[in-house]
DNA sequence: TACTGTATTTAGAAACATCTAAATATAATT
DNA sequence: AATTATATTTAGATGTTTCTAAATACAGTA
């Protein structure tokens, strides 16, 4: 007799869940392949773990063609994300990490933690409404969608104000960092390379140049 | 390839050891039964760890005679130990918790924080000396020593301050919440029976009856 | 000293996530 | 349409903790 937390019998399917709403949002059906890079793990390993969570009614899977989540799943990725969002502002907030560490620590310890703790943190912070990258903190699916348009999207002479950048690459965060691009930063583009070359903007009046992949992270809101 | 946290392959061996440095407080060498009953597993269950804590020097072990925590094993129970207490006296001082929630939620993710995360919540919580329960937060073997003496063996007339309160039974917990005991108050012995039955004492000016097993729970520094 | 009861360990099994290597299905190209 | 390449799944294995049931060791009593 094993002892069972909750629904799930482990903290990774919740991280499953998580990953196919996130991959989900930009294609649908989510592929294996996909799915594996994002988790660091062997096709072979996901392929196991979808049978699992289609088993208990998570996702909706065709072998070879990938896959979706249902409602109930849709639920649960969304309680995962929520959390993880949360337990970040606690940290950047209450124990004073940076904004590009808070990623890591919460994902070490988010599973197991009580609802009860998350309330409490939640409420502790005041209710924020984003993560410290400037996501959302959701409570049904219409609170995911991500807003604003990739900065790389813009052309010379455009400003804009940052609303997100991609939180899961600490080293890409800690370099956004260091160029001042943050949640509520102004940035005014400059020049713009064709074919994927890297962009100049003035950040904080200061000249920047910020590569193709960085750009494509970092969301932003036109203002001009 | 298995992706290995540190030092330890499972968050269970430090529970393990965690319990063999607190039973092996009251008796030493430690029984198999006596930590299965700790750990809530069956004794079987227990001489497979035993093995493994064994191989990896943590614990002297000779079959059928019983354990003792190696230098290296106790090292690691007091890192245990401490990072529990640390996060207890988080959750009651900067969520709110009470004493008797703390333990519990503490267990479900202290193994799962960093060394950074439990160094900046003891800072957060202004370096306390203390859990919630009254037990030292440890440095070092001798913090981990339990001062004071059972309430139980106070005689009548006698007055003591509660020093620090037995913290793995929450129900009972509650129960000594109710009754006003808890680390700090003042209590005078006003009757005892002998073999074990209920003694009679004055908490905050209130006379209550309290049982054998919950007065040896209680750890008191005598007053008068 | 032999017996008996309890403590402890072994044997055999389950459930979990993961891996590599091999087999198969799908998609793309010639 | 046949071939090739890629994506995906299956097969077989490892390592983790845990269990029950059976075997063994120890200790206390007759």
């Amino acid at each position: 007799m094993t002892v069972t937390k909750g629904v799930f019998n482990s903290d990774h399917q919740r991280d499953y869940l998580k990953h196919i709403l996130h991959l989900q949002q930009v294609s649908s059906p989510v592929a294996t392949t996909a799915l594996a890079e994002a988790m660091g793990v062997a096709p072979s390993s996901v392929t196991d773990m979808l049978k699992k969570l289609s088993r208990k009614g998570y996702i909706n899977y065709r072998p070879y063609h990938g896959i979706t989540l249902t409602g109930e799943g849709e639920k649960e990725a969304i309680k995962a994300v929520r959390r993880h969002r949360i337990v970040e502002r606690f940290l950047t907030d209450m124990l004073g990490f940076e904004w590009h560490e808070a990623h890591e620590e919460a994902l070490a310890f988010e599973h197991n933690i009580s609802d009860e703790v998350e309330r409490r943190m939640y409420v502790a912070c005041n209710k924020p409404t984003v993560c410290p990258h400037g996501y959302p903190i959701p409570s049904s699916v219409e609170d995911t969608i991500v807003s604003g348009v990739p900065l790389y999207s813009l052309e010379p002479g455009q400003i804009a104000r940052v609303v997100s950048v991609e939180d899961d690459e600490p080293d890409l965060l800690r370099f956004m960092d260091s160029l001042g691009i943050k949640p509520g930063v102004r940035i005014k583009v400059d020049g713009k390379d064709p074919f994927k070359g890297p962009m100049q903007a003035e950040i904080d009046s200061k000249k920047r140049t910020i590569g193709w992949h960085l750009a494509n992270q970092v969301y932003v809101d036109k203002v001009s």
